[in-house]
DNA sequence: CGGTAAATTGACCTGGGTCAATAAATGTGG
DNA sequence: CCACATTTATTGACCCAGGTCAATTTACCG
Protein backbone atom coordinates (compact mmCIF):
# COMPACT_ATOMS: atom_id res chain seq x y z
CA UNK A 1 0.00 0.00 0.00
CA UNK A 2 2.20 3.16 -1.51
CA UNK A 3 1.95 6.37 -0.21
CA UNK A 4 2.96 9.46 -1.63
CA UNK A 5 4.14 12.94 -0.36
CA UNK A 6 3.54 16.68 -1.63
CA UNK A 7 6.80 16.48 -2.71
CA UNK A 8 5.73 13.35 -4.99
CA UNK A 9 2.87 14.92 -6.00
CA UNK A 10 4.53 18.78 -6.99
CA UNK A 11 7.76 16.53 -8.58
CA UNK A 12 5.19 14.95 -11.20
CA UNK A 13 4.93 18.67 -12.63
CA UNK A 14 8.62 19.82 -12.33
CA UNK A 15 12.12 18.73 -11.33
CA UNK A 16 12.31 19.65 -7.82
CA UNK A 17 15.87 21.20 -6.74
CA UNK A 18 17.22 19.50 -3.65
CA UNK A 19 16.30 22.82 -1.79
CA UNK A 20 12.83 22.86 -2.66
CA UNK A 21 12.39 18.91 -1.65
CA UNK A 22 14.10 19.53 1.84
CA UNK A 23 11.43 23.13 2.00
CA UNK A 24 8.81 20.42 1.74
CA UNK A 25 9.69 18.42 4.29
CA UNK A 26 10.31 20.82 6.46
CA UNK A 27 6.57 21.79 5.96
CA UNK A 28 5.26 18.65 7.41
CA UNK A 29 4.33 18.67 11.10
CA UNK A 30 3.09 15.72 12.77
CA UNK A 31 1.72 12.85 11.35
CA UNK A 32 -2.01 12.26 12.29
CA UNK A 33 -3.62 8.41 12.16
CA UNK A 34 -7.58 8.44 11.33
CA UNK A 35 -9.45 5.33 11.87
CA UNK A 36 -12.00 4.81 9.00
CA UNK A 37 -15.45 6.95 9.92
CA UNK A 38 -13.10 9.80 11.55
CA UNK A 39 -13.60 13.38 11.52
CA UNK A 40 -10.76 15.50 10.55
CA UNK A 41 -12.24 18.94 10.59
CA UNK A 42 -15.47 19.55 11.10
CA UNK A 43 -17.50 22.31 8.82
CA UNK A 44 -18.06 25.62 11.38
CA UNK A 45 -15.48 24.51 13.18
CA UNK A 46 -12.38 26.76 13.91
CA UNK A 47 -9.48 25.56 11.90
CA UNK A 48 -5.61 26.72 11.30
CA UNK A 49 -3.90 23.81 10.44
CA UNK A 50 -4.14 22.22 6.92
CA UNK A 51 -2.69 18.97 5.97
CA UNK A 52 -1.37 16.51 3.36
CA UNK A 53 -2.87 12.96 3.04
CA UNK A 54 -0.17 10.43 3.50
CA UNK A 55 -1.96 7.46 3.11
CA UNK A 56 -5.93 6.25 2.95
CA UNK A 57 -8.95 7.89 2.00
CA UNK A 58 -10.80 10.64 2.76
CA UNK A 59 -14.02 13.27 1.41
CA UNK A 60 -15.32 16.63 2.35
CA UNK A 61 -18.63 17.46 2.54
CA UNK A 62 -20.63 20.37 3.54
CA UNK A 63 -24.23 19.39 4.75
CA UNK A 64 -27.79 21.55 3.68
CA UNK A 65 -30.22 23.02 5.62
CA UNK A 66 -32.78 19.92 5.18
CA UNK A 67 -30.20 17.62 6.58
CA UNK A 68 -28.74 16.48 2.69
CA UNK A 69 -25.31 16.32 2.05
CA UNK A 70 -22.83 17.47 -0.59
CA UNK A 71 -19.66 15.32 -0.92
CA UNK A 72 -17.38 18.06 -2.77
CA UNK A 73 -14.09 15.76 -2.95
CA UNK A 74 -12.29 12.58 -2.60
CA UNK A 75 -9.15 12.70 -0.71
CA UNK A 76 -5.62 10.66 -2.15
CA UNK A 77 -2.44 10.22 -0.84
CA UNK A 78 -0.57 13.65 -2.42
CA UNK A 79 -3.30 15.95 -1.82
CA UNK A 80 -3.63 19.19 0.18
CA UNK A 81 -6.19 19.29 2.26
CA UNK A 82 -7.90 21.98 4.26
CA UNK A 83 -6.65 24.65 2.35
CA UNK A 84 -9.55 26.69 3.30
CA UNK A 85 -7.33 27.20 6.30
CA UNK A 86 -5.54 30.15 4.61
CA UNK A 87 -8.73 32.19 4.13
CA UNK A 88 -11.64 30.93 6.77
CA UNK A 89 -11.33 31.29 10.54
CA UNK A 90 -13.88 28.01 10.49
CA UNK A 91 -14.05 25.37 8.09
CA UNK A 92 -16.36 25.65 5.38
CA UNK A 93 -16.70 21.69 4.80
CA UNK A 94 -16.20 18.98 6.90
CA UNK A 95 -13.21 16.12 6.32
CA UNK A 96 -13.56 12.20 6.98
CA UNK A 97 -11.63 9.38 6.47
CA UNK A 98 -13.51 6.54 4.23
CA UNK A 99 -10.83 4.53 5.04
CA UNK A 100 -8.15 4.58 7.67
CA UNK A 101 -5.62 7.35 6.73
CA UNK A 102 -2.54 9.23 7.65
CA UNK A 103 -1.92 13.22 7.52
CA UNK A 104 0.55 15.16 7.94
CA UNK A 105 -0.64 18.47 9.45
CA UNK A 106 1.09 21.83 8.30
CA UNK A 107 0.77 24.99 10.18
CA UNK A 108 -0.05 28.48 8.50
CA UNK A 109 3.17 30.20 9.40
CA UNK A 110 4.68 27.26 7.59
CA UNK A 111 3.21 28.01 4.43
CA UNK A 112 4.13 31.86 4.81
CA UNK A 113 7.53 30.96 5.51
CA UNK A 114 7.50 28.75 1.72
CA UNK A 115 5.87 31.01 0.32
CA UNK A 116 8.84 34.11 1.40
CA UNK A 117 11.96 31.41 0.53
CA UNK A 118 10.70 29.20 -2.47
CA UNK A 119 8.56 31.19 -5.06
CA UNK A 120 8.35 28.48 -7.31
CA UNK A 121 6.52 26.07 -4.87
CA UNK A 122 4.20 29.00 -4.50
CA UNK A 123 3.58 28.93 -8.18
CA UNK A 124 3.10 25.55 -8.14
CA UNK A 125 0.70 25.49 -5.11
CA UNK A 126 -1.54 28.12 -7.41
CA UNK A 127 -0.99 25.64 -10.29
CA UNK A 128 -2.36 22.28 -8.33
CA UNK A 129 -5.71 25.08 -7.35
CA UNK A 130 -6.15 25.88 -10.20
CA UNK A 131 -5.72 22.06 -11.57
CA UNK A 132 -8.39 21.31 -8.52
CA UNK A 133 -10.70 24.12 -9.80
CA UNK A 134 -10.95 22.84 -13.33
CA UNK A 135 -11.78 19.38 -12.23
CA UNK A 136 -14.26 21.27 -9.96
CA UNK A 137 -15.77 23.13 -13.54
CA UNK A 138 -15.92 19.71 -15.06
CA UNK A 139 -17.99 18.65 -11.57
CA UNK A 140 -20.19 21.56 -11.72
CA UNK A 141 -21.40 20.70 -15.59
CA UNK A 142 -22.00 17.27 -14.85
CA UNK A 143 -24.85 18.21 -12.21
CA UNK A 144 -25.99 20.82 -14.07
CA UNK A 145 -26.23 19.25 -17.68
CA UNK A 146 -25.65 15.43 -17.30
CA UNK A 147 -27.84 12.65 -16.81
CA UNK A 148 -27.10 10.49 -13.61
CA UNK A 149 -25.72 7.89 -15.84
CA UNK A 150 -23.39 10.20 -17.36
CA UNK A 151 -22.46 11.19 -13.45
CA UNK A 152 -21.87 7.92 -12.40
CA UNK A 153 -19.64 7.31 -15.02
CA UNK A 154 -17.62 10.23 -14.61
CA UNK A 155 -17.31 9.35 -10.59
CA UNK A 156 -15.63 6.01 -11.61
CA UNK A 157 -13.31 7.02 -13.82
CA UNK A 158 -12.56 9.61 -11.62
CA UNK A 159 -12.08 7.55 -8.27
CA UNK A 160 -9.70 4.89 -10.86
CA UNK A 161 -7.52 7.41 -11.84
CA UNK A 162 -6.90 8.65 -8.52
CA UNK A 163 -6.02 5.07 -7.16
CA UNK A 164 -4.01 4.66 -10.53
CA UNK A 165 -1.90 7.76 -9.38
CA UNK A 166 -1.23 6.54 -6.15
CA UNK A 167 -0.39 3.55 -7.66
CA UNK A 168 0.87 2.59 -10.87
CA UNK A 169 0.18 -0.96 -11.16
CA UNK A 170 -3.99 -0.87 -10.47
CA UNK A 171 -5.17 -0.67 -14.10
CA UNK A 172 -9.13 -1.64 -15.00
CA UNK A 173 -10.15 -3.47 -11.44
CA UNK A 174 -10.20 -1.22 -8.33
CA UNK A 175 -11.92 -0.57 -5.23
CA UNK A 176 -14.41 1.93 -5.09
CA UNK A 177 -14.41 2.58 -1.48
CA UNK A 178 -17.64 4.07 -1.11
CA UNK A 179 -21.12 3.24 -0.46
CA UNK A 180 -24.00 3.56 -2.67
CA UNK A 181 -25.04 6.52 -0.32
CA UNK A 182 -21.57 8.87 -0.55
CA UNK A 183 -21.73 7.96 -4.82
CA UNK A 184 -25.17 9.48 -4.53
CA UNK A 185 -24.05 11.95 -2.38
CA UNK A 186 -21.35 12.85 -4.84
CA UNK A 187 -23.14 13.12 -7.76
CA UNK A 188 -26.53 14.58 -6.77
CA UNK A 189 -28.72 11.61 -6.80
CA UNK A 190 -30.44 9.10 -4.47
CA UNK A 191 -28.63 5.87 -3.52
CA UNK A 192 -31.68 3.62 -5.09
CA UNK A 193 -31.03 5.63 -8.35
CA UNK A 194 -27.11 5.03 -8.56
CA UNK A 195 -27.87 1.29 -7.75
CA UNK A 196 -29.93 1.13 -10.68
CA UNK A 197 -27.78 3.30 -12.94
CA UNK A 198 -24.60 0.59 -11.78
CA UNK A 199 -26.95 -2.09 -12.95
CA UNK A 200 -27.60 -0.65 -16.47
CA UNK A 201 -23.77 0.35 -16.93
CA UNK A 202 -23.27 -3.38 -15.96
CA UNK A 203 -26.09 -4.76 -18.43
CA UNK A 204 -24.61 -2.37 -21.03
CA UNK A 205 -21.03 -4.04 -20.26
CA UNK A 206 -19.54 -0.97 -19.35
CA UNK A 207 -18.59 -2.24 -15.83
CA UNK A 208 -18.78 -5.67 -13.37
CA UNK A 209 -19.02 -5.57 -10.26
CA UNK A 210 -17.87 -8.32 -7.32
CA UNK A 211 -16.28 -8.94 -4.45
CA UNK A 212 -16.01 -5.14 -3.41
CA UNK A 213 -14.24 -4.53 -6.66
CA UNK A 214 -15.32 -2.70 -9.70
CA UNK A 215 -13.70 -3.41 -12.67
CA UNK A 216 -13.76 -1.42 -16.18
CA UNK A 217 -14.96 -3.65 -19.03
CA UNK A 218 -14.80 -0.81 -21.96
CA UNK A 219 -13.28 1.73 -20.77
CA UNK A 220 -13.39 3.64 -24.02
CA UNK A 221 -16.83 3.31 -24.20
CA UNK A 222 -17.11 4.69 -20.25
CA UNK A 223 -14.97 7.38 -21.16
CA UNK A 224 -17.20 8.71 -24.27
CA UNK A 225 -20.47 7.95 -21.72
CA UNK A 226 -19.03 9.95 -18.70
CA UNK A 227 -17.82 12.89 -21.21
CA UNK A 228 -14.42 12.48 -19.60
CA UNK A 229 -11.90 15.19 -20.18
CA UNK A 230 -7.90 14.11 -19.10
CA UNK A 231 -6.96 17.52 -16.59
CA UNK A 232 -3.48 16.18 -16.43
CA UNK A 233 -3.34 16.63 -19.90
CA UNK A 234 -1.66 19.94 -22.00
CA UNK A 235 -0.45 21.70 -18.84
CA UNK A 236 2.42 24.20 -19.65
CA UNK A 237 4.48 25.25 -16.88
CA UNK A 238 6.82 26.99 -18.83
CA UNK A 239 6.37 30.55 -17.24
CA UNK A 240 7.15 29.32 -13.94
CA UNK A 241 9.39 31.67 -12.03
CA UNK A 242 13.23 30.02 -11.19
CA UNK A 243 13.82 27.38 -8.84
CA UNK A 244 15.73 28.04 -5.71
CA UNK B 1 -20.28 54.17 -14.10
CA UNK B 2 -17.53 53.21 -11.48
CA UNK B 3 -14.75 50.07 -11.84
CA UNK B 4 -12.46 48.44 -9.83
CA UNK B 5 -8.97 47.27 -10.13
CA UNK B 6 -7.00 44.28 -8.64
CA UNK B 7 -5.32 46.47 -6.41
CA UNK B 8 -8.66 47.84 -5.20
CA UNK B 9 -10.03 44.15 -4.64
CA UNK B 10 -6.80 43.38 -3.02
CA UNK B 11 -6.77 46.33 -0.82
CA UNK B 12 -10.01 45.18 1.02
CA UNK B 13 -8.35 42.20 2.22
CA UNK B 14 -5.26 44.01 3.30
CA UNK B 15 -3.30 47.26 3.40
CA UNK B 16 -1.30 46.98 0.23
CA UNK B 17 2.02 48.86 0.78
CA UNK B 18 3.44 51.38 -2.39
CA UNK B 19 5.88 48.69 -3.56
CA UNK B 20 3.12 46.03 -3.85
CA UNK B 21 0.29 48.88 -5.40
CA UNK B 22 3.03 49.61 -7.90
CA UNK B 23 3.99 46.00 -8.56
CA UNK B 24 0.71 45.67 -9.11
CA UNK B 25 -0.22 48.59 -11.89
CA UNK B 26 3.02 47.15 -13.40
CA UNK B 27 1.47 43.48 -13.82
CA UNK B 28 -0.91 45.35 -16.01
CA UNK B 29 -0.41 45.42 -19.80
CA UNK B 30 -2.94 46.57 -22.79
CA UNK B 31 -6.10 47.38 -22.04
CA UNK B 32 -9.03 45.25 -24.55
CA UNK B 33 -12.14 46.32 -24.77
CA UNK B 34 -15.14 44.09 -25.84
CA UNK B 35 -18.19 44.98 -27.26
CA UNK B 36 -21.19 42.75 -25.75
CA UNK B 37 -21.13 39.60 -26.90
CA UNK B 38 -17.97 39.60 -27.83
CA UNK B 39 -15.72 36.86 -26.95
CA UNK B 40 -12.39 37.06 -25.50
CA UNK B 41 -11.06 33.26 -25.11
CA UNK B 42 -12.57 30.45 -26.59
CA UNK B 43 -12.28 27.15 -25.24
CA UNK B 44 -9.82 24.77 -26.54
CA UNK B 45 -7.81 27.82 -28.33
CA UNK B 46 -4.48 28.71 -27.43
CA UNK B 47 -4.32 31.40 -24.51
CA UNK B 48 -0.53 32.16 -22.81
CA UNK B 49 -2.38 35.49 -21.28
CA UNK B 50 -4.51 36.32 -17.81
CA UNK B 51 -7.16 39.34 -17.34
CA UNK B 52 -8.64 41.90 -14.80
CA UNK B 53 -11.92 43.24 -15.70
CA UNK B 54 -11.86 46.88 -15.38
CA UNK B 55 -15.08 47.65 -16.03
CA UNK B 56 -18.48 45.94 -17.33
CA UNK B 57 -19.72 42.12 -16.80
CA UNK B 58 -18.56 39.08 -18.82
CA UNK B 59 -19.41 35.10 -18.05
CA UNK B 60 -17.35 32.08 -18.43
CA UNK B 61 -18.74 28.35 -19.59
CA UNK B 62 -17.86 25.31 -20.94
CA UNK B 63 -20.26 23.95 -23.91
CA UNK B 64 -21.41 19.30 -23.43
CA UNK B 65 -21.53 17.22 -26.20
CA UNK B 66 -24.86 17.78 -26.79
CA UNK B 67 -24.77 21.37 -27.04
CA UNK B 68 -25.77 22.25 -23.58
CA UNK B 69 -23.89 24.98 -21.77
CA UNK B 70 -23.10 25.35 -18.55
CA UNK B 71 -22.07 28.78 -16.99
CA UNK B 72 -19.03 28.61 -14.83
CA UNK B 73 -18.98 31.92 -13.31
CA UNK B 74 -19.93 35.76 -13.84
CA UNK B 75 -17.14 38.09 -14.07
CA UNK B 76 -16.83 41.67 -12.78
CA UNK B 77 -14.93 44.87 -11.77
CA UNK B 78 -11.96 43.47 -9.68
CA UNK B 79 -12.07 39.86 -10.87
CA UNK B 80 -8.84 37.85 -12.68
CA UNK B 81 -10.11 35.57 -15.17
CA UNK B 82 -8.79 33.22 -17.52
CA UNK B 83 -6.43 32.03 -14.32
CA UNK B 84 -6.22 28.58 -15.94
CA UNK B 85 -3.72 30.17 -18.85
CA UNK B 86 -1.41 29.91 -15.69
CA UNK B 87 -1.76 26.36 -16.26
CA UNK B 88 -3.07 24.95 -19.20
CA UNK B 89 -2.27 25.56 -22.93
CA UNK B 90 -5.67 25.42 -24.58
CA UNK B 91 -8.26 27.28 -22.35
CA UNK B 92 -11.02 25.03 -20.22
CA UNK B 93 -13.68 27.35 -21.11
CA UNK B 94 -14.97 30.19 -22.69
CA UNK B 95 -15.36 33.59 -21.70
CA UNK B 96 -17.78 36.15 -23.63
CA UNK B 97 -18.93 40.03 -22.46
CA UNK B 98 -22.03 40.17 -21.25
CA UNK B 99 -21.91 43.98 -21.70
CA UNK B 100 -19.71 46.19 -23.38
CA UNK B 101 -16.79 46.01 -20.90
CA UNK B 102 -12.92 46.34 -20.86
CA UNK B 103 -10.39 44.31 -19.70
CA UNK B 104 -6.36 44.57 -18.86
CA UNK B 105 -4.33 41.67 -19.53
CA UNK B 106 -1.17 40.47 -18.34
CA UNK B 107 1.18 38.06 -19.29
CA UNK B 108 2.18 35.01 -17.22
CA UNK B 109 5.77 35.81 -16.95
CA UNK B 110 4.74 39.04 -15.13
CA UNK B 111 2.93 37.13 -12.40
CA UNK B 112 6.22 34.92 -12.30
CA UNK B 113 8.14 38.27 -11.47
CA UNK B 114 5.95 39.64 -8.83
CA UNK B 115 5.88 35.61 -7.21
CA UNK B 116 9.05 36.32 -6.62
CA UNK B 117 9.59 39.92 -5.51
CA UNK B 118 6.52 40.08 -3.65
CA UNK B 119 5.62 36.72 -1.65
CA UNK B 120 2.73 38.34 0.46
CA UNK B 121 0.51 39.41 -2.94
CA UNK B 122 1.65 35.54 -4.22
CA UNK B 123 -0.47 34.47 -1.11
CA UNK B 124 -3.12 37.14 -1.71
CA UNK B 125 -3.58 35.48 -5.51
CA UNK B 126 -4.02 32.12 -3.22
CA UNK B 127 -6.07 33.47 -0.97
CA UNK B 128 -8.84 34.74 -3.70
CA UNK B 129 -8.12 31.71 -5.56
CA UNK B 130 -9.31 30.00 -2.39
CA UNK B 131 -12.41 32.37 -1.62
CA UNK B 132 -13.59 31.57 -5.03
CA UNK B 133 -12.74 27.73 -4.72
CA UNK B 134 -15.49 27.77 -1.61
CA UNK B 135 -18.32 29.30 -3.57
CA UNK B 136 -17.84 27.23 -6.30
CA UNK B 137 -18.41 24.68 -3.82
CA UNK B 138 -21.41 26.50 -2.66
CA UNK B 139 -23.08 26.21 -6.25
CA UNK B 140 -22.02 22.46 -6.68
CA UNK B 141 -23.71 22.11 -3.25
CA UNK B 142 -26.85 24.24 -4.60
CA UNK B 143 -26.67 21.84 -8.10
CA UNK B 144 -26.63 19.01 -6.66
CA UNK B 145 -28.89 18.86 -3.50
CA UNK B 146 -31.22 22.06 -4.04
CA UNK B 147 -34.55 23.13 -5.86
CA UNK B 148 -34.71 25.31 -8.98
CA UNK B 149 -36.18 28.05 -6.70
CA UNK B 150 -33.48 27.53 -4.27
CA UNK B 151 -30.67 28.05 -6.86
CA UNK B 152 -32.04 31.17 -8.78
CA UNK B 153 -32.91 32.52 -5.35
CA UNK B 154 -28.86 32.23 -4.79
CA UNK B 155 -28.12 33.73 -8.40
CA UNK B 156 -29.99 36.91 -7.52
CA UNK B 157 -27.97 37.70 -4.70
CA UNK B 158 -24.92 36.52 -6.13
CA UNK B 159 -25.34 39.23 -8.69
CA UNK B 160 -26.65 41.85 -6.54
CA UNK B 161 -23.58 41.71 -4.25
CA UNK B 162 -21.34 41.54 -6.82
CA UNK B 163 -22.46 44.56 -8.33
CA UNK B 164 -22.71 46.31 -5.21
CA UNK B 165 -19.33 45.36 -4.34
CA UNK B 166 -18.50 47.49 -7.67
CA UNK B 167 -21.12 50.15 -6.73
CA UNK B 168 -22.09 50.45 -3.11
CA UNK B 169 -25.29 52.69 -4.07
CA UNK B 170 -26.74 49.26 -5.36
CA UNK B 171 -28.77 48.25 -2.16
CA UNK B 172 -32.36 46.30 -3.24
CA UNK B 173 -32.83 47.21 -6.66
CA UNK B 174 -29.95 46.02 -9.84
CA UNK B 175 -30.03 45.51 -13.22
CA UNK B 176 -29.88 41.45 -13.62
CA UNK B 177 -28.38 41.54 -16.88
CA UNK B 178 -28.87 38.09 -17.92
CA UNK B 179 -31.29 36.44 -19.95
CA UNK B 180 -33.80 33.83 -18.26
CA UNK B 181 -32.12 31.03 -20.83
CA UNK B 182 -28.64 32.25 -18.96
CA UNK B 183 -30.12 32.34 -15.76
CA UNK B 184 -31.07 28.64 -16.63
CA UNK B 185 -27.62 28.13 -17.58
CA UNK B 186 -25.64 29.03 -14.74
CA UNK B 187 -28.51 27.00 -12.20
CA UNK B 188 -29.02 23.93 -14.62
CA UNK B 189 -32.42 24.63 -15.72
CA UNK B 190 -34.56 25.30 -18.85
CA UNK B 191 -35.30 29.02 -19.82
CA UNK B 192 -38.85 28.20 -18.99
CA UNK B 193 -38.79 26.80 -15.77
CA UNK B 194 -36.93 29.83 -14.90
CA UNK B 195 -39.70 31.65 -15.94
CA UNK B 196 -42.13 30.17 -13.89
CA UNK B 197 -39.67 30.44 -10.41
CA UNK B 198 -38.94 34.27 -11.28
CA UNK B 199 -43.10 34.45 -11.27
CA UNK B 200 -43.00 32.15 -8.12
CA UNK B 201 -40.76 34.43 -6.47
CA UNK B 202 -42.82 37.44 -7.24
CA UNK B 203 -45.84 35.97 -5.91
CA UNK B 204 -44.04 35.24 -2.79
CA UNK B 205 -43.38 38.89 -2.90
CA UNK B 206 -39.88 38.29 -2.36
CA UNK B 207 -39.07 39.63 -5.65
CA UNK B 208 -40.21 42.64 -8.04
CA UNK B 209 -39.40 43.20 -11.90
CA UNK B 210 -39.77 45.84 -14.15
CA UNK B 211 -38.05 47.82 -16.49
CA UNK B 212 -35.27 45.85 -16.59
CA UNK B 213 -34.75 46.23 -13.09
CA UNK B 214 -34.60 43.21 -10.43
CA UNK B 215 -35.78 44.11 -7.05
CA UNK B 216 -35.65 42.08 -4.04
CA UNK B 217 -38.31 43.02 -1.37
CA UNK B 218 -37.52 41.26 1.67
CA UNK B 219 -34.05 40.08 1.58
CA UNK B 220 -33.88 38.08 5.09
CA UNK B 221 -36.12 35.31 3.63
CA UNK B 222 -34.72 35.37 0.20
CA UNK B 223 -31.27 34.66 1.88
CA UNK B 224 -33.25 31.67 3.66
CA UNK B 225 -35.16 30.33 0.68
CA UNK B 226 -31.34 30.85 -1.41
CA UNK B 227 -29.35 28.64 1.70
CA UNK B 228 -27.36 31.55 1.39
CA UNK B 229 -23.79 31.91 2.60
CA UNK B 230 -21.75 34.93 3.12
CA UNK B 231 -18.24 34.01 2.01
CA UNK B 232 -16.58 36.99 3.02
CA UNK B 233 -17.28 37.10 6.28
CA UNK B 234 -14.94 34.75 8.78
CA UNK B 235 -11.85 35.76 6.52
CA UNK B 236 -8.88 35.32 8.48
CA UNK B 237 -5.24 36.66 7.01
CA UNK B 238 -2.99 37.14 9.71
CA UNK B 239 -1.11 34.52 8.76
CA UNK B 240 0.14 35.75 5.67
CA UNK B 241 3.70 36.89 4.98
CA UNK B 242 5.04 40.48 5.88
CA UNK B 243 4.76 42.86 3.19
CA UNK B 244 7.42 43.93 1.05
C1' DC C 1 -24.38 -17.10 14.63
C1' DG C 2 -27.22 -13.06 15.48
C1' DG C 3 -27.16 -8.07 14.21
C1' DT C 4 -26.53 -4.04 11.59
C1' DA C 5 -25.25 -1.62 7.49
C1' DA C 6 -25.54 -1.82 2.49
C1' DA C 7 -27.59 -3.35 -1.77
C1' DT C 8 -31.68 -4.43 -4.56
C1' DT C 9 -36.20 -4.14 -6.43
C1' DG C 10 -40.98 -2.99 -7.32
C1' DA C 11 -44.82 0.41 -7.31
C1' DC C 12 -45.87 4.82 -7.68
C1' DC C 13 -45.15 10.06 -7.65
C1' DT C 14 -43.39 14.75 -8.91
C1' DG C 15 -40.16 18.47 -10.08
C1' DG C 16 -38.63 20.06 -13.97
C1' DG C 17 -38.20 19.21 -19.04
C1' DT C 18 -40.32 19.42 -23.82
C1' DC C 19 -43.06 21.38 -27.33
C1' DA C 20 -45.59 24.87 -29.32
C1' DA C 21 -47.98 29.07 -29.57
C1' DT C 22 -48.24 34.10 -28.26
C1' DA C 23 -46.96 38.32 -26.64
C1' DA C 24 -43.36 41.80 -25.30
C1' DA C 25 -39.27 43.99 -25.74
C1' DT C 26 -35.23 45.52 -28.39
C1' DG C 27 -32.92 46.70 -32.37
C1' DT C 28 -32.24 48.34 -37.11
C1' DG C 29 -32.30 50.63 -41.29
C1' DG C 30 -34.43 54.35 -43.52
C1' DC D 1 -39.83 58.70 -35.38
C1' DC D 2 -41.78 54.47 -37.89
C1' DA D 3 -42.37 49.55 -39.73
C1' DC D 4 -40.23 45.35 -39.64
C1' DA D 5 -37.10 41.63 -37.83
C1' DT D 6 -35.07 39.41 -33.97
C1' DT D 7 -34.62 38.13 -29.47
C1' DT D 8 -36.82 37.33 -25.05
C1' DA D 9 -40.46 36.40 -22.07
C1' DT D 10 -44.71 33.88 -20.98
C1' DT D 11 -48.07 30.18 -20.76
C1' DG D 12 -50.47 25.91 -21.33
C1' DA D 13 -50.51 20.86 -22.14
C1' DC D 14 -48.20 16.90 -21.51
C1' DC D 15 -44.07 13.80 -20.48
C1' DC D 16 -40.17 11.45 -18.14
C1' DA D 17 -35.82 11.08 -15.40
C1' DG D 18 -35.09 10.53 -11.09
C1' DG D 19 -37.19 10.67 -6.35
C1' DT D 20 -39.97 8.32 -2.54
C1' DC D 21 -41.51 4.49 0.10
C1' DA D 22 -41.33 -0.01 1.61
C1' DA D 23 -39.98 -4.54 1.43
C1' DT D 24 -36.40 -8.09 0.89
C1' DT D 25 -31.82 -9.87 0.32
C1' DT D 26 -26.97 -9.89 0.85
C1' DA D 27 -22.61 -8.72 2.88
C1' DC D 28 -19.94 -7.77 6.67
C1' DC D 29 -18.60 -7.96 11.82
C1' DG D 30 -17.78 -8.92 16.43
Amino acid sequence: MPDRRLADRLGELVNLTESETAALSGLQGRMRTLRRGATLVREHDRHAELFVVRHGMLMSFVMLADGSRQILRFLFPGDILSLSALVYRNSPETIVALDDSDVVACDRSAVAVLMATHPRLCGLLLVINQIERVAMTDRLAALGRTSAKTRIAALLLEIRNSRRAVDPRIATTFTLGLTQEEVGDATGLTSVHVNRMLRELENDRLIARGGGMMTILDEARLARVANYVDRFAGIDLSWLPPAR
